[in-house]
RNA sequence: GCCCGGAUAGCUCAGUCGGCCAGAGCACCUGUCUUGUAAACAGGGGGUCGAGGGUUCGAAUCCCUCUUCGGGCUCCA
């Protein structure tokens, strides 16, 4: 009889097994269901192949294709398939790296003389990935030294700078001299810390996604790598579930909507990244400024205006020009060789506001709003529609403050921010919070510190879930940025608010204080939609273009059963607009049932339907959007109700 | 800026190997129809095939440059 060892599994029960067994045989001691979603398993905490033997006294874990960790393990293994697929069908080609990501997985590639991959490719490493899932290789760990996996990878430079320690890769282990493997026979092996799945017949829900350039170790001065993209899950369905989002997000894409509902466009002829506003999109776009200036000023903001343009010693002395001078556009030169820039944003400005007299300590905190239209000159790659566009208006605010008033005036902001941005319909956020770049950053350690800890405070202090972005916050001062979950779950940044102790210093700011000495301010950057065209480009795509009637461009249109109850309709229009509604009317010159189809396609909130019932009663027949038809709906009571889903936001 | 892929009517798209006056659906215009809740019928107009250059007897189609869009990389004050 061979001897036992005692295993310790989460709930603190304890198993018997067979000397040798490993982290496999445990999972199917438990059930055979168990060792079918069984993934790895977790021994003393570390994350282990399912072929891991293991030891008396091991406290073991089996993690699942349900767990997070599991599914990782999933995408990790089908991206060393998707590697020997491509190493199989491409001589000469190499590989670099290779990790999970959200969603999936990619491998980066360098093909001989440059060579790059078509989409007939995707398709041929798709079938050779399906063969080799079909062969069920194993995974095999292996620790060779040093010396032995520079000879085994001698073809592969970019394996030999990780397996040197010149460069990073996550998912490999080099240390001490050893090198730990993971092998694929007959063909494949790769540098890799693991865990695996224990064959490559466990994997097989996958879809190659898309070829991309990328930059090995992701520094632009280096050689562009071939990537592949592709998703992975642990069953088909949920494959499915996954590309069917795609679809849906695909679906509300701004940029296809704004085509579709006439809200916008770029016309080729102003230039890459600059929109226009059509009627529709403009009535949008007026509400939610209207809104937005309304509630600004309740919360004791006052209103500035600025130019678009200003001499470039502005923006020398608040440091621009020398940290992002790349990113404005180039100036024009007048007057017998002053330079004028386009702002690139609205902060000197305000500066100039509040330095443009003597400050005293009773006019602070003073807060200064302007919607000001700004201009970046965006590198051309990184243009995408109203989301990054190279100009567009910021819903700017700077508070200018005591040191003492700070703590407040943040946590003040950021209650502002956030009820706003609920009265806009969004209202599943976190708090991101950056600090200072390692390069490109202006004033002390200590400045930064005592910023970053006022932040981090007052973001507790709401209770604000919070997530670290070390290195993310701008060259003048820490960040703290709202981040709003839309409609599908996709995060997005709004808004954000910065301190900064730097320009009243570059601007020699001061105010009197109640001891009759000048004291410096400080200064609370914060932008809540950020862009305005950003903003209506995530609440386009938040409600798939279905705005709520405050918003709605056209919010109730009235369609006449037939030619003889035009005037009733018209009437109705105006009864409409004289209570302060959008509405419009379709003549009866088509079937009823195409002019429904019509208006329910440009996602209008309610459509009213009006026949002989209705003129003789003076009622409606409403139609709302996403609802049940409601005939003989009195037309006072209708008005009632519109009038209470817009005051409601709904 | 870099890599890959696009650009044909207002929109979505077809157009074979380089070969007749470049097509469809929707939209638009005109006429007919007078309609009770997601597509009435008929007719019509509309394109310098993104721009410029080249190859060719002949270019939407092949090559080059540019503009612009999409997906990534890098970037995002």
């Amino acid at each position: 009889m061979s001897s036992q060892i005692t295993i310790t599994l989460p709930d603190g029960s304890e198993r018997q097994l067979d000397e040798g067994a490993t982290v496999g045989d445990l999972a199917a001691s438990i059930g055979a269901r168990l060792a079918k979603a069984a993934v790895i398993g977790s021994v003393n905490g570390v994350e282990r192949d399912l072929v891991w033997p293991l030891a008396d006294g091991d406290v073991v874990s089996i993690i699942t294709e349900t767990d997070d960790r599991g599914l990782y393990t999933i995408r990790h293994s089908t991206a060393h398939v998707l590697a020997q697929a491509v190493l199989d069908l491409f001589p000469g080609a190499t590989f670099a790296i290779g990790p999970p990501v959200e969603n999936g997985f990619y491998y980066d590639f360098e093909l001989p003389d440059r060579g790059t991959f078509t989409p007939d490719d995707l398709e041929r490493i798709d079938t050779r990935m399906r063969e080799i899932i079909k062969e069920q290789q194993p995974f095999i760990r292996d620790e060779i030294a040093e010396a032995v996996a520079l000879e085994l990878f001698r073809d592969h430079k970019y394996k030999c700078e990780i397996i040197r320690g010149a460069a990073e890769d996550p998912m490999s282990a080099t240390e001490t001299g050893l090198v730990r493997t993971y092998e694929n026979p007959p063909r494949f092996i790769d540098l890799c810390r693991g865990p695996h799945v224990p064959d490559t017949g466990r994997l097989g829900h996958f879809k190659l996604m898309r070829v991309a350039g990328a930059y090995w170790r992701g520094d632009e001065k280096n050689p562009m790598l071939q990537r592949i993209y592709g998703t992975a899950w642990a069953s088909k369905k949920e494959l499915e579930a996954y590309l069917t989002r795609l679809e849906e997000a695909e679906k509300r894409d701004h940029r296809k909507l704004g085509v579709e509902l006439d809200l916008f466009s770029f016309p080729e002829e102003i230039g890459s990244g600059l929109a226009v506003f059509h009627p529709k999109g403009g009535i949008i776009r007026r509400i939610m400024e209207d809104y937005s200036r309304t509630r600004h000023e309740q919360a004791g903001y006052e209103f500035v205006y600025s130019p678009h343009i200003t001499k470039s010693n502005l923006f020398e002395k608040s440091g621009h020009l020398d940290w992002y001078a790349d990113g404005m556009y180039p100036p024009m030169e007048l007057d017998g060789g002053t330079e004028y820039y386009l702002k690139p944003m609205n902060c000197p400005f305000h500066i100039l506001i509040f330095g443009s007299g003597q400050r005293s300590y009773r006019e602070l905190p003073l807060r200064l709003f302007e919607f000001g239209t700004v201009y970046r000159y965006e590198k051309s790659g990184v243009v995408q529609g109203l989301t990054r566009a190279r100009g567009f208006a910021q819903d700017d605010a700077h508070i200018f403050c005591t040191r003492e008033q700070a703590p407040a005036e943040l946590a003040r902001a950021l209650d502002f921010v956030l009820d706003l941005l609920r009265d806009y319909g969004l209202d599943d956020f976190y708090v991101e919070l950056s600090t200072k770049p390692e390069t490109k950053a202006v004033g002390t350690d200590e400045e930064w510190e005592e910023a970053i800890e006022v932040l981090r405070t007052v973001a507790l202090d709401k209770g604000m879930q919070l997530v670290m972005d070390e290195g993310g916050g701008a060259f003048y001062g820490p960040k703290i940025s709202v981040q709003a979950r839309d409609a599908i779950g996709r995060t997005w940044q709004m808004s954000t608010i910065q301190l900064d102790f730097q320009l009243p210093q570059r601007f020699d700011l001061s105010y009197v204080g109640a001891d009759n000495e000048r004291h410096r301010p400080v200064m609370i950057h914060r932008a809540l939609f950020g862009s305005v065209e950003r903003f209506f480009a995530v609440l386009l795509e938040h409600y798939a273009g279905a705005f709520p009637a405050w918003l709605a461009p056209v919010q109730v249109r009235v369609l006449p059963v037939r030619g003889d109850h035009d005037q009733f309709a018209r009437d109705l229009v105006d009864r409409l607009r004289a209570a302060g509604f959008r509405s419009d009317m379709v003549v009866a010159d088509e079937p009823l049932g195409g002019r429904i189809r019509k208006a329910k396609m440009e996602k209008l909130p309610y459509v009213l339907v009006v026949g002989d019932d209705d003129v003789a009663n003076d009622t409606v027949g409403v139609n709302p959007r996403g609802g049940d038809v409601e005939r003989d709906v009195a037309v006072d009571a209708f008005i009632a109700r519109l009038g209470a889903d817009v005051a409601a936001h709904a």
